[in-house]
DNA sequence: TACCATTTTCAATATTTTCTGAAACTTTAA
DNA sequence: TTAAAGTTTCAGAAAATATTGAAAATGGTA
């Protein structure tokens, strides 16, 4: 396959993957193109590669900052700026799973221990069941909260490593 | 806190939480409002509830019993269609993963396996931060497959047994 | 200071996704 | 059969999201 052939699909697919993911389409996008470009690339080349708006790529890279995804890089002598992201596939996952915990998990953990505790007969099966599910997400949750601040900490080697060989 | 309050806060939060993960709001919450029901319901119910309507209803039950995590029950004597939700909270855990599994990383590893081999001088650069990105993404994801299949397959216990207590 | 290159913002617009509701369909029973 | 009770479908409407593009803001230079 071409180099170029290759790169549209990549940029298109994970566009794709990105959506089913609550991501937006172009914000996953401008991140495979830079993934995949061995030099920090301008708005303008963002704007021709992708064919998308200044506004739009704008926008999309302040996201992107915001995840601490990309980084803005400015040369001496010029006032134009250059945008990059880390190459490490394994930096990569582990700061999106470090944003996802700080976004969504932490503040769902935060809002089911407010419902834990529910008024009333403990021996109403309604209030029994909804008591013993919050219970339940909230243990699973629990859970997931410190594995995910393993692998945050862990270094991939050690971590895949060592989870992995529970197999055997 | 009274307990119509805070299905209604579960139900509405729940819902918040599967748009941020590309899953339909109605969807996540009538799955939310079967977690915490301790019978089963029907159609009517669901859709005065939840105030929403039947057809919305059919379909998004559609596609939870799609995605393995409703059931749909019939009492004898009876035309009417009831429906509940597993309870067990690591269960509908890892039938999310098996799915999401399936739908969605089984095909791009697919994809990543056809990008790997690019026509052109390896030495290039452009070339070469193409590969090493492709290699970089299905290494990690080959790694997330196999952890993923070692929960699907563990139960709770042990596998959160055992691979916490890799901190030790 | 004025000027140019560049970035940022945001109202308007376009696109995508979800939801409704009524018609068509199915099942059961008299 | 026919009817009643329930389910499914899907075109069109509504809502949510994403995108554009031009004006405003910013930064650097002479």
């Amino acid at each position: 396959m071409k180099l170029t052939e290759a790169k549209q699909q990549f940029i298109s697919s994970w566009g794709a993957f990105g959506t089913q993911w609550g991501i937006n389409r172009t914000m996953a996008q401008i991140h495979a193109l830079l993934l995949i470009s061995p030099d920090a690339l301008t708005q303008d080349e963002i704007m021709e590669q992708l064919s998308i708006s200044r506004g739009n790529v704008n926008m999309n890279i302040r996201d992107l900052i915001g995840w601490g995804l990309v980084e803005r890089q400015t040369v001496s002598g010029e006032r134009k700026e250059y945008f990059t992201a880390d190459k490490d596939i394994w930096k990569v996952a582990t700061q999106i799973i470090k944003e996802r915990k700080k976004r969504e998990l932490d503040p769902m953990m935060k809002l089911l221990g407010q419902l834990e505790n529910i008024e009333g007969d403990k021996k109403d099966k309604d209030i029994k069941q909804f008591t013993e599910t919050i219970k339940g997400i909230k243990k699973l949750g629990g859970n997931a909260d410190r594995l995910l601040d393993l692998m945050i900490k862990a270094e991939e080697n050690w971590f895949m490593g060592s989870v992995l060989k529970i197999f055997k």
